[in-house]
RNA sequence: GCUGCUGUAGCUCAGUGGUAGAGCACUUCCUUGGUAAGGAAGAGGUCAUGGGUUCAAGUCCCAUCAGCAGCUCCA
């Protein structure tokens, strides 16, 4: 049953990766691919879960990138105990189960077997076979499922799997249909490559930024001020202080100026801009303000093009460029809202290019540019996704859409990088470059963006007079590196684990005076290093040095200076890296100006 | 928003309708220690919130709020 159809998308469609289905060699690790391995697991799992669950309906049961899962109408909710019992009933299947069975099936004979099995979602799925194709069940035991395959030869193979969640899915993934429970899994060849894999698992979890955002003091959330509102802590301010300033730096260099704008505005400005139109579902609600209704911005561009539009503008002074780190509010459903990666009030890192159409494609290349260089330096890599026209929603002529795109895949072309195609995921306003960060454990995260706008300059009138004295419409680019400050950082934490590169550290250096009477000389380096900017920890010799260590590791700190006798005879410290054994006694002097090299560098390794 | 689950000390978590617990963290004292857990004592609780059932509720029921795994939607 892997046929996708009207499913989400899955990285591994199972029908795409046959190899011979009876005549595999027997004597190799791997004798099918892992996405056809996985598949056969979940029929393995959904014929355990009707023996434990008779009367069950099924879903669909795919593989999916890291494992698979399988859809199921239930009466009684699953648990985790529960997954345990069909495990176990999976392995004694396994046993006695032998080989999978093809076969084909007219679509008449199907629907009725189906029905006269009561699998009415299966009966559905049979409709969303195209024509042309056969209608193939696979059986193993006595359990038979509607299924294009293919399949492992047979399930008495070694192979390791487990079981790991279950969750609601709707079916077909639209959420006007029943809900289904899902249960995930995961299936490999060998044991250490399972066990490979829930070590990941495991480690995701440790680098969680809910966890690390807790445990280091990082960042909170409030039930008693709401969900979805982000409480930045000390620690994090410095962090974020830093990104800011590298942001302004490179904005700065690049012809970028600073606006400020107000949080809530006339809510007519939001009908002119079409947020009202298109955006209302994601904007807070009004409020009165002496009869008039006014907004919280759920972003900054109106705002800038008041400022563009409070004098006329020659075609000498294009291109405008005007950046903002904008605090903005956008209802999420409460279902959505998730630490610091998806929150109702955050800060967009926002800038809007307004230009003359001869410039455009020379903009966006050097947006990409400033956005390579930037996510690079955060150790990222990542990839570039043209985003079209959605279906429902937009405003614009064809036309204008398609001059817009045309500059996109055309910027992208000068400054080098290959664009992936995302059919329809454009804004309303325009089709736009997303680009998705891979992570330090192979995930990918939806940050920068480049949108093209041709319709706001059209509803506010925008202008400016060329070459020829004419009135003539400016472009607008709509452009963002962080996305959100609250994302991106949060992105940050797990990418490193909270082992922040020199630059970003909360605690860059932490000072350990061994006995109370270093502490004299720990307080003059600690005040030599504050005086150059540098955040330094004092900890102070009350509790036991071991203890003051440890805690030090704990917070990660890139550099933890011990000083004792020695170190204040000779003006030295001892320094312990993170992530190295060895330590090593320097002179300060010499200490302080390797750290000042690294910030300067914004290094991510601790070597300068 | 939807399905399921969860909410007990700062953190991680025990707790069977009948007197609220442990480890770590914290405070004080002892220990003066050269690179990841020295010792002792102490303090810390509206058991998320509001209703209900009961002689009696952390425990059972309902609602609300918040969180978790997903679905759907998104920066």
């Amino acid at each position: 049953m892997a046929r996708q159809v009207g499913g989400r998308p899955t990285s591994l469609p199972a029908g795409k990766t046959s190899m011979g289905r009876q005549d595999a060699p027997s004597d190799v690790a791997e004798p099918y691919p892992l996405s056809t391995l996985r598949h056969s697991v979940a029929h393995l799992m959904a014929s355990a879960v009707e023996k434990l669950h008779p009367g069950v309906q099924f879903g669909f049961g795919p593989p999916i990138e890291h494992g698979f899962y399988y859809d199921f109408q239930l009466p009684e909710p699953l648990d985790a105990k529960e997954l345990k019992r069909i495990e176990k009933e999976m392995r004694k299947i396994a046993k006695k189960a032998g080989g999978f069975e093809r076969k084909v099936r007219s679509r008449e004979e199907a629907k009725k077997v189906l029905a006269e099995r009561g699998q009415s979602f299966k009966v559905e799925a049979v409709d969303l076979i195209p024509e042309e194709e056969e209608i193939t069940f696979y059986s193993h035991g006595d359990w038979e499922d509607l299924c294009e395959g293919p399949h492992i030869d047979r399930l008495d193979r070694p192979f390791h799997f487990k079981l790991l969640s279950v969750a609601g899915a709707y079916w077909r993934g639209d959420e006007k249909n029943p809900m289904l429970q899902r249960i995930y899994g995961t299936a490999f060849w060998t044991k250490e490559a399972l066990d490979e894999h829930l070590a990941w698992l495991e480690k995701v979890k440790e680098q969680d930024h809910r966890r690390l955002g807790a445990e280091l003091d990082l960042f909170s959330l409030h039930a008693e001020a709401g969900a979805g509102l982000v409480f930045w802590h000390p620690r994090l301010g410095a962090v974020r202080r830093e990104m800011e300033t590298f942001w302004w730096e490179e904005h700065e260099k690049r012809g970028y100026e600073a606006v400020y704008t107000p949080h809530v505005v006339r809510e007519d400005l939001f009908r002119v801009s079409g947020h009202l139109e298109n955006y209302a579902e994601m904007m807070y609600a009004p409020m009165d303000i002496e009869g008039i209704p006014y907004r919280v911005k759920p972003m900054n561009c109106p705002g800038h093009i008041l400022i563009f539009d409070d004098r006329g503008h020659s075609y000498r002074e294009l291109p405008v460029r005007m950046a903002e780190l904008g605090g903005c509010y956008r209802y999420e459903r409460s279902g959505q809202v998730h630490g610091m990666m998806r929150v109702r009030g955050f800060t967009l890192d926002d800038a809007h290019i307004f230009c003359r159409p001869d410039q455009l494609a020379e903009e966006i290349a050097g947006v990409i540019e400033l956005i390579r260089h930037m996510v690079t330096t955060f150790g990222f890599e990542f990839t570039a996704y043209l985003a079209t026209r959605p279906e429902e929603k937009s405003i614009g002529a064809d036309e204008v859409w398609e001059n817009a795109l045309a500059a996109l895949r055309d910027g992208a072309k000068r400054a080098g990088i290959e664009l992936e195609l995302d059919e329809g995921g454009g804004a309303f306003y325009g089709p736009k470059i997303d680009f998705k960060l891979k992570d330090a454990l192979g995930r990918e995260w939806q940050t920068s963006t480049i949108q093209c706008d041709f319709n706001l300059p059209e509803r506010f009138d925008l202008t400016f007079v060329d070459s020829d004295g004419e009135k003539k419409r400016p472009i607008m680019v709509h452009r963002a590196v962080y996305g959100s400050l609250e994302r991106f950082v949060g992105v940050l934490i797990e990418h490193y684990g909270a082992r922040f590169p020199f630059w970003l550290s909360p605690t860059q250096v932490a000072v350990i005076p061994i006995r109370e009477e270093h502490e004299d000389y720990a307080r003059k380096l600690e005040e030599r290093l504050r005086s150059e900017r540098l955040r330094v920890d004092l900890l102070d010799a009350h509790s036991h040095m071991n203890k003051r260590i440890r805690q030090a590791k704990k917070e990660k700190v890139p550099f933890l200076l011990v000083v004792g006798d020695r170190e204040a005879e000779e003006g030295t410290v001892t320094v312990s890296e993170r992530g190295k054994e060895e330590q090593v006694s320097v002179p300060f002097d010499a200490f302080v100006e390797r750290v000042l090299a690294l910030r300067a560098s914004r290094g991510l390794d601790l070597e300068a």
